[in-house]
Formats: structure tokens, C-alpha cells, sequence
DNA sequence: TTCAAAAAGTGAGTTTTATCAATTTTTATA
DNA sequence: TATAAAAATTGATAAAACTCACTTTTTGAA
């Protein structure tokens, strides 16, 4: 049973992978014509907030948290993109600096796409130009949600949502019908969700008494999607 | 003197007023064809979250609230829109319902163009759907932007930073030189910043204590634009 | 201009969240 | 596998924000 239906996973997943999906073969290889390929590893950064983009990244595999770092260094997690995913085109297409930084949350392989050919392609490619234009636009949505859950939603609402947009998001980790683990540091989930660490840990621990998740280490498995789906709505 | 080079009002500012400036004239003609023009009065409601949508707004005069309503019907403010900028293209352009709701902040003439119309234009001309990807790209930094803005910043800092902004908004009803006026209801401010409207008055009155501005009944009139900033960006 | 309704403002008490200091557990590596 | 470093957890306390009940001021319509 998948969790449409019962939650709108899409209010909170940019799905940028639609976008080269089936991109017609002549534009796809402009694209990708010196495109290079990268493994970084667990916690190495992709760009960072305010450099100048040289290129689009895509992920080929691994996960990456885009975030932002205010005047003590601390950590704001934006997003957290998947598999498939595209990074980086947003300070391209502004003709600005990167809004935000990349970072890796487990080792990730990611093709390099230089400008010049994004802007090839782009000038070239009707397709591409809307689907961009589609997924920036369903990306607003997915930020405007995100807003309005910052600003309305208690720390144990917004926990109980992140898990359950996490675990969509780690399933792609593990085979159909097994337990899935989301592996996040407490710090980054606590960066996620807008509090500190401790807050985090102690309602993980409410979660844990009420038998909604189970822990193994620091990995986190839920139990009972529709308990946290309807802690994140309550009210 | 402007407030650039103190404060990056950019960075709080989606900017859309120049995504129709200077269009191709053929493009402009395909686009305005069937345009219909509208005076919305103070509180009226220009469309709403998840409806269907028909078409683009453009905003000839005025000021526009984009907001979400939670399970309360408790109002939550995304963005000010102001003269000059579009309306309504997310939904469109991502094929989706409208993400969220538009109400005019004062008396608007707004113009409405029909879907097939700017779907028209949008499938002609390079121009705009290079600046609609432009503007969208650049409304991600904005709104990543105000994302950590609510999870790092208190409600002081939050309420110093959207007056400095609505300061920058407000001037266009004022000629140069004169005394800006803010003038947005307290609830609205509340929605703006995030917090309870109790909340937004009593830090007004600690911002009036300190002279850093003073009201003209519900309106506010900014003295200490660059302790504001402080106030804001404060560690 | 008056005056009722709406909005703004104030204060007290409660709840939520943040911070600090410590201890325990986990992880990564030799 | 041992072990040191990093991460997670816990508890106590402080600070921030919220809520409710109420008063005062402002606004807009008659």
C-alpha cells in the first residue's frame, strides 16, 4: 500500500527527476556531452552558498541536503534531494550566485554538467525549458508549504511530518515490503525540522515510548506512519 | 540614498515586475489580446488555494497578500506581491491547483489574462519563458531565504527584517523623500512574521520606546531604518 | 459628526522551546 | 576487536513565545 491517498508526499518532494527523463536524444546529448562524473563522500560539499555555478549537478545515486548557514555557522536544511535529482540549475538560471549550499548525506555518485551546455541545451530545448519551468514552479509550492509549516507547526508536528517525508525518501535504500532506516544525524534532523538537536532526541523518545518508531543506532525506523502522519496534521 | 549596499533587499524580493517589461511587441499583443481588467477592493479575495486555475493575474495598482490558511483558517503570509508583478503562473506553469490564496491588501486593478493565452505566448516566445524561469529561480532564493529566516530568527528579529522589507514595498505609495507609511493591520504583520499579533504589539512598542519608529494610528512610520537592520541581522 | 464594531494594545499566567552541563552510547579506525 | 573521538541522550533551568481576558483606540458607516 503506498502512503498516497492517506498523506500528499508531493506537497513536500520537488521531483526534479522528471526533468531529464525521456529528454529527446539530440538535446540530451548536447547536454551531457562533457558531462564528468563524481563520487563525493558522506558529508562532502557539492557547492556552496554565494560561489559563482560553473554547472548543474545530477545525482546519479546517494542522497544530498541543500541548506543554508546563518551568522553562527549553524545549519538550516532546506531540502533533501534524492536519487535522480537535479542541483544547482536555480543560480544558473537567475544569473546569480548559489542561494543555498550542497552537501552529501551518505556517498553519492554526481554527474558534473557545465554551464555552457545546461544554456545549450536550454536555448535549444522547448522540453527542457518547460519542464524546468514546471518543476520550479511546483518547487514554490513545495517551499510555500514548507513556510507555512515553519511558522505554524509546534516542534513535535514538524518532526513527526519529516519523518514521514523522510521515510518515503529512504525507501528508494531498501527493497519493497522491508523495514525502511532513515540514517540521519541528530544534528541534521534537528537542522531539518528548525530546533535544536535535544529537542529532537526528546521527542524521538516520546515517538519511541509510544511505539511509533523503533531505533538501531542512530538509525530510525517507524512503526506507525499513520500515528506520525496524524501527530503532523493534528489540530 | 538607497537601502542597497546596507541591506540585500533583493534577496526579500521575488522581482516578477520585469518579467513583462519590455516583451517582444507580437508576444505582448498574443498575450493581452483577451486581457480583462478588474478593481479588487481592500480584503477581496483574487483566488484560492487549491482551486482550478483559469489564468494569470497581473497587478496594474496595488497590493496583494499571498498566503496559506492552516486547519484553523489561521492566515499564513508567503510573500507581498506589489505593483507591477505577476500572479497565478505557478499553478499554471506546474500544472497543478493554485498553491496558495491572493487577497488584495488595498483597493488593486488588477488585469486577467486567460490560460491559453499566456500558454500561447509562453510556447512562442523564447523571451518569456526565459524570464519566467529567471523570475521562479530567483523566487527559490527568496523563499529559502525566508524558510531559515523563520527557523533561525526570533520574533524580534523576524518583525525588525519584514518591516525593513515592507518599508522598501510601501515607498511606491509615497513620493520620494516623504515619510514611508506602513500601513497593514496588525494581523496581517502577525501572519508576516510568524507569530501571535499580541506578539507583533508588543514589539512595536519596545521599536517606538526606542525610537526606531512611531505609528500615525495603525500605520507605521520606520525613523531608524539601520537600527532595524541591526535589529535583523543581530548575531 | 456620531457611535458601534473592529482593531489595537496591555498584563498575567502557562506552555513550549532553547540552553547548558553532564553522562552514555555509537561509530570509525588503528 | 579495542579504543578514542564523535554523536546521542538526559536532566535541570532559563528564556521565548503563546493564550486568554480585558481595556483602549481607531475606523468606517449611518
Amino acid at each position: 500500500m503506498s502512503i498516497k491517498g492517506v498523506f500528499p508526499i508531493d506537497k513536500w518532494d520537488f521531483k526534479s527527476e522528471s526533468v531529464l527523463a525521456d529528454l529527446p536524444a539530440d538535446d540530451l546529448e548536447i547536454l551531457t556531452a562533457n558531462q564528468t562524473e563524481q563520487v563525493y563522500k558522506k558529508g562532502e560539499i557539492i557547492f556552496r552558498e554565494a560561489a559563482y555555478p560553473a554547472g548543474i549537478f545530477y545525482i546519479i545515486d546517494g542522497k544530498v541536503k541543500k541548506y543554508k548557514l546563518d551568522k553562527d555557522a549553524k545549519e538550516q536544511i532546506i531540502y533533501v534531494a534524492n536519487k535522480g535529482e537535479l542541483l544547482g540549475y536555480h543560480a544558473i538560471l537567475s544569473e546569480n550566485r548559489y542561494p543555498d549550499c550542497a552537501a552529501a548525506l551518505e556517498e553519492c555518485r554526481i554527474a558534473f554538467i557545465p554551464k555552457e551546455d545546461f544554456l545549450e541545451t536550454l536555448n535549444r530545448s522547448k522540453v527542457l525549458s518547460r519542464r524546468l519551468l514546471k518543476t520550479l514552479s511546483h518547487e514554490f509550492a513545495v517551499l510555500a508549504n514548507s513556510l507555512s509549516m515553519f511558522a505554524q507547526k509546534s516542534v513535535r508536528e514538524r518532526l513527526a511530518l519529516q519523518l514521514v517525508v523522510l521515510r518515503e525518501k529512504y525507501k528508494i535504500n531498501f527493497q519493497a515490503g522491508m523495514p525502511v532506516e532513515i540514517n540521519m544525524s541528530r544534528d541534521d534532523l534537528a537542522s531539518l525540522v528548525g530546533t535544536a538537536r535535544e529537542n529532537v532526541v526528546r521527542v524521538l523518545s516520546e515517538f519511541k515510548e509510544d511505539k511509533i518508531l523503533e531505533t538501531k543506532g542512530r538509525k530510525i525506523i517507524v512503526l506507525n506512519v499513520t500515528k506520525l502522519i496524524k501527530i503532523a496534521d493534528y489540530k
